[in-house]
DNA sequence: CTTGACCTTCCAGTTACTGGAAGCCTTATC
DNA sequence: GATAAGGCTTCCAGTAACTGGAAGGTCAAG
């Protein structure tokens, strides 16, 4: 199988599985005669279980020690399950962090009137004005 | 007024005052005789803004562009809603995606049992597996 | 005179790709 | 047989916004 299918069979461009080869995510691939690399099966479940973890944003790091918690039959689920809680709290981190900037930005948008005159509660903002807040 | 006074004053890295300065974001600073640069409190008020509005998860072009609509008397207000706003529903998205995934993450997590056994729902998931879901 | 805190420039590295150039392989069509 | 289209190859550069580190100049204190 040539890299277009996989690409189109684990949901990612063609780059990016060369990308994934470079980087050490996969094993180089088979070459065909031609130069081409030729995949199996394996390979697309493989691409197909980067692609799920990094949808769920996973770092490619974090692919990496997955892919082998995957691997290895002797793995404890706890191993798993902390990278992903840790992954959790990051993401919560964010979330909490996006959610203070929505509430500031939502409440200076609400207080500039946008029309076609200058004085701008955002830009008063911006430049450290402490009147009106 | 060196470079050190003013990342303290503005809350920058001094590197990051540099870093903006050879992005043309802010104006080469004087320079004094021993070459040091040399700033005045007009520097410190517009790198103030800019760490404001990057603190807001303004972008650098978003701040090049903040800056010269600060400094634009003729500006409409509504030039600078449009771009709080457009930065607000950007923001918003990634709110959404990052819930979706907190709310996928947290329920693989919940049914990981999290012990020395290797068996893990989170490793089932990455891997396709229909069953359970 | 040396130590330490600043300052300077320049180069490299970070994350995870993505775009593009130059060129080979294969297949279909004229 | 020539050629055009589409897929494949490698390699290089660029993205965002810094950050770390090396090598070295400046200045005040002890």
């Amino acid at each position: 199988m040539r890299i277009g299918e996989v690409a189109r069979r684990a949901q990612l461009p063609a780059k990016t599985i060369r990308y994934y080869e470079e980087a050490g995510l996969i094993q180089p691939a088979e070459r065909a005669e031609n130069g081409y690399r030729d995949y199996s099966e394996r390979e697309v479940h493989t691409l197909r279980f980067i692609q799920r973890a990094r949808s769920l944003g996973f770092s490619v790091e974090e692919c990496r020690t997955l892919l082998s918690l995957y691997r290895d039959r002797e793995r404890s689920s706890a191993d798993v399950k902390a990278l992903a809680h840790d992954h959790l709290r990051d993401i919560e981190r964010k979330i909490t962090e996006l959610e203070s900037l929505r509430a500031v930005l939502s409440d200076l948008v609400a207080r500039c009137h946008g029309d076609h005159r200058p004085d701008c509660p955002i830009l008063d903002d911006l430049a450290g004005a402490e009147e009106g807040r």
